[in-house]
Parts: C-alpha cells; structure tokens; sequence
DNA sequence: AACGGCTTTGCAACCGGTTGCAAAAATTGT
DNA sequence: ACAATTTTTGCAACCGGTTGCAAAGCCGTT
C-alpha cells in the first residue's frame, strides 16, 4: 500500500539505516546522502509510519483527550483549543468520550493499547479517582479542570473554585442583594462542591444577608431551568450564583418566563464567561474563566511530562474575574 | 513498561505465537493453553499492542475525525455522537482540527503517518476536496454532511440541501410572507449555494412573493447578527430562512435588539434544530437535520468500507423536516 | 499396532521502522 | 604524505506483535 523505508533505500541506493536517519531530527547524514534520500523520497511520496517508529522509540506522539462533557457548549472551546494546542506541538489528540463510561479501567487499558504518551482529563466533574488511575497505569496525566489540591495527586490545571464562590458572594453583596443564593451543579462534583464552601464562607461574613443553596442535576440550560423554576414555587432568593452559564441561562430564563425581569426582580451571575454569555439578549454577568490559559499551561505541562514522566505533580490555578454585564442590578452606592 | 506477549509467553510455557492466537479473534488454539495463557497474562496484567499488532495486520481500528468546525455549538452533538459511535465498534477517533488549514495534503499525510483506517469529514464548509484528497490517498472515506451528488466522488451522508431549500421556502408561503429573504451562510460554502438555489427555485413558483437574498460571513450568532443588522439599515423583507440556527439566532436577536417583534414584525426560520433551538425564550421554527441518523450512518458507512475498500461511492440522503414553534407567525389560512 | 485425517504447536520470517557498534570514509594536524 | 581524529555508513539486532508452514500430537478406524 504505501511507500516504505526499504523502497526509499533501494531508490536512493543507500541502507535503510540512512533513509531513516534522515528523517530522524539531530541523526548523523552527511548532506549528500540526506539529499539523495529526501530525493528519493519525494519521488516515492515516502512519509514515515509514525507507529513503526513508536515501536522502538517508545513515543507515538499520541494524547488521549479525555472527557464526559459533550453538553456543554464552553467544552466546544475547550475541544477547540486542546487541539490546536496538541496539534501545533506535533501531538495527536485520541478523542475519548466518557459519558456513559463509570469503570475508568476501561479507559485505562484503551489508551495503553494505543501507547499514548499523555493523557489529558478535561473535566470538572469526572471523579479524581480517573485522572488517578491513568498515572497509576505509568501515564503522563494532566486533569484540566480538575479540583485543587495543595498537594495534588496528579497535575491539575484550573482555578480556585472555592475563591470563585467567594467571588460571586462578594459581588452579589456589593450589588446590594439582601437574599442571595447558590444555584449550584451537580451535587457530586467537586467544582460545586468548592465553590458552594467559598460562597458560604464568605456569606458568612454577612450575616445580614440572607443565604439559600440548591443544586441542579447538571450543567445544562434544562437543568438550570428546571431548578429555577421549583425554586420559584416556594421562596426565592433575589439574586442567584448559578454553577456555570448555560445553567445560568436556563434559569434566567424560568425567571423570565414567570414574569420577572431581570435584573430588577432577580439577579444572575454565572462563570465560565462563554461566547454565548456575550450574546445580546443575554448579556450574563459572569466570572470569567481563563480556559485560554489553562489549555495552553495544561498542553505545556503534558509535554513536559513527556520528558520528565516522574515530574512532581503541582497544582495550577488561574485567577477569575467578574465580567459585570447586564443580570445584576446597579451596584447598591 | 509494559508487559509483552514475549514474558507472557515464558510465564504460562508457551511459545509466542500461542499468546498472540489466543487473543486473536478465531485463531486455532486449545481450551488447554488458552486457559494457561490467560491465566498468565491476568496475573501480568498484559494487554496486546493496538499500534504493533497493526504492522502485520494492517488495521489500527483508528478513524481520522476530521472537521473544521469548532465553533457552532452543534458539533458539540456532534463530536458526541461520533465518538460514541465509533467507541462502539471498537474503533478509535483521532481528531483533526482543521480550522486554520488549507492545504488537504498535509493532513493527508497526518493521517497516513497514523496508519488510520479510515475517515469521516464532518463538515457542511469545507471544499470536496479534502475528502478527494483522503479518497486519492487510498483512504476510506465518508464525508458527513457533505454536498449530494448523484455521482459522488466520495461516500456523502446528509441531507438535501436544495429541497431543504425549497422546503424554507415553502413554509415561509405558507405562512402569508409577501416579502421573504434568503440569509445563508458563506457564501462560498456547497450548503449555502444549494439552499438558495432550492430556494430560489421553489420562490419562482410564487412571483408575486418578493425574494431577496444575502449571505453572512459565517455559520454564527455574531455573523447572523451583523447581517441582520445590516439589512435593518435598508429595505428588508417580512422573513428570513437562515443558514442554520445558530445564525438565526443571531439576526433574530438584532431584529429584537432593533426593536421588531418576532414573529409579527419578522419571521425566522432556521435549519438544523440543535439543542438551544428549542429553548424557552428561543423557540425557533427550523428545519429538523436528522444528526443522530446521519452520523450512524456514516459510522456504518466507514465500518462497512473498512471490509471493502472499493466499495462503490454512494449519496446517502436522510430527510428533514419542519419543526414548528414561534418564530413564524400563525399560517395564513 | 499401524494408518489417515484433523487440530495444535513452535519455528522463523516478517511488518516498518530505530539504533549500538564497528568498519569505512572524510577531515584535520603536522 | 602519514597518522590521529572525527564523521558517516551499513550490518544486524531489536521493538511487539502476526502468520505460513511443517512437524508434532491427537483422534478414531481397521
């Protein structure tokens, strides 16, 4: 089928050796072999098999891209930026889709079949335990999005979720909310989790202000929508820190369709700072999420793992900030 | 590293080949061995390599999932279920981003370099030849909702485009607009050029309805709001069958922003009928594209090719319809 | 016990590359 | 011009598997 290493040799009238070692960077050729052979080569349309090569060289360039978030428009970003991050270092992203998938062993034995050099977990709602048992399989790991640890098992790229909570609390107060709550994610997930303790944590120092918390089944506009919308059968708040901006807008949206106008009746602020955040019509006060940043230190640190495997796992966290732009009232003077 | 079938081989007694017959589908082995190559490899914890095994066999079970379309939140549901898809029968996604390439060669080469079996082309924009260019290579290749042609150079699984077309058209008639527009995509796109000429067509069944068209400059919310806006600035028409949802929801929320009402003042139709059409506050009449068919059918179509490389190119078109909700005013009876 | 047919097994070559090593060639110094 | 040194080259073994082939083992017959 296609051209091989032998062929470009006999064409060239060198050794395979030769042919091979011009096309592997800082090999010794002389400049009139390599000429020959990239002659040669041309000729054929020789390109090397990248999975021969990783045979004896142990790398095959290939990263598995890991995720169960295939619902959420920001992971569109996210796909977006990891590939051209991966492809622009000569990496190849393995997509792995983990939606239905419980049992991260299966994961595990799939990307080891393939011999990835990497693994890359972009998720803020898959359990450490995955992220885990990738590096106890020997892979490089890096989880994206993951939760924040002074003394990470793994390599974890992110912000401070609970400083995020804090942040949304503290906005909502400066804007003068009196009864403010916590929309959150999913229960389980460690990102709800932490930015529900920081929100507390500094409502905390408010005792005046009145502090409610609930949670939606999922990061998705049905979810944000459904909550909201049981919320405000019984007693609401007037100002909500939704778990992230689709849910926001799912539950902006209920409160707009029971009559109320927003910002006046009910406050929102999200996080995440999507495209569609900035959407006229929509025009979500948000926290911002630096996920630029943190898919190109995440694609750094993979890459630097594979020369350095046994790198001593840290921790990077990216600071938020708010993006103020139409879902919270005028801030109270 | 890891274990190979070599250790596997000395642990249970055997020769190499009996550990690779027994882990290949229908080889000839007996209960005995089996049992005692099984028994070894479980306490090893061996697992064949994919991508050495693929040097004698020809076969990685690797699919080029190739697509310049990180943007438009549909191919999130996308992504999802090719993924999905392809993870079900056995085989691997490895993703192209081609956002900024040009040049089919040098993904050609990307994929050929991997060794993949074959490809799928997701993508309404990019130019045949891309897919000309995997099927030249001597790789299978599926173009997902690529242009029909009853002759197709490569598999094309999608829909109609120009009856889509007509289709808008019809539902726009239908409807009582006397005054209708065309807002497409690129214009440079095959979807684009085959929704309006189905369009166009259908409209010169009706001449007392006045027709215009214009393009946006790409298939999203900002693309769709700037068209609009700039159609607002003259003579604009009563409604718009617009390049897909995204986009609609783009011009739609300008005609809002410019103070219109929509559906009385303006009526959209859009096409795709993604997730967020069908959102509270949204709401929008579109033409339904049946994703969920369309990418099982091109996983099969792929799958299919993988047995018989030659396998005779054909169209494969699944039908659309219109979905109803509020943005197109009651239908003239 | 010898025979024929069928299944199982191991040997060895191969897939498409890489690489350590020693020999060959080129370069340098004097 | 010759020896010492450096660079380039090919051989052969190897990476982790698969597979054609012939020998070995098994079975039931006669």
């Amino acid at each position: 089928m296609s051209v091989t290493l032998k062929e470009v040799a006999e064409k060239a009238g060198v050794s395979r050796s030769a042919v091979s070692r011009t096309f592997t960077e800082g090999a010794s050729v002389s400049e009139k072999t390599r000429r020959k052979v990239l002659k040669a080569a041309e000729t054929l349309g020789y390109h090397p098999n990248a999975l021969a090569s990783s045979l004896t060289t142990g790398r095959t360039k290939l990263i598995g891209l890991v995720s169960n978030n295939f619902h959420n428009p920001i992971f569109l970003e996210v796909f977006d930026l990891f590939t051209k991050g991966l492809q622009d270092r000569g990496l190849r992203p393995l997509l792995v889709n983990l939606s239905n998938e419980t049992d991260p062993n299966n994961s595990v034995q799939m990307l080891r079949q393939y011999s990835v050099d990497g693994v890359i977990v972009a998720s803020s709602t898959l359990p450490a335990s995955f992220a885990k048992a990738f590096r106890d399989a020997g892979l490089p790991v890096v989880h994206s999005f993951g939760r924040f640890s002074s003394a990470p098992d793994v390599h974890v790229v992110g912000i401070d979720n609970v400083e995020c909570g804090r942040m949304a609390a503290r906005a909502l107060v400066a804007h003068g909310y009196r009864r403010v709550g916590f929309l959150g994610g999913p229960q389980a997930a460690t990102s709800t989790q932490d930015r529900l303790s920081g929100f507390l944590g500094e409502m905390a120092n408010h005792p005046g202000v009145e502090t409610s918390s609930s949670f939606a089944a999922a990061y998705s506009f049905d979810a944000g929508r459904d909550e909201m919308t049981r919320l405000l059968g019984g007693q609401y708040a007037e100002a909500y820190f939704c778990g992230d901006d689709v849910l926001s807008i799912g539950a902006l949206t209920a409160a707009r369709m029971a009559g109320l106008s927003v910002p006046e009746d009910m406050g929102f602020i999200g996080l995440n700072d999507m495209q569609m955040a900035r959407w006229e019509g929509i025009e979500l006060t948000t926290i911002h999420q630096p996920i630029r940043q943190i898919i190109a230190s995440s694609v750094d640190l993979v890459t630097a793992m594979l020369d350095d495997p046994a790198r001593y796992p840290e921790a990077r966290l990216f600071p938020c900030h708010v993006v103020e732009r139409g879902t919270l009232r005028a801030a109270a003077k």
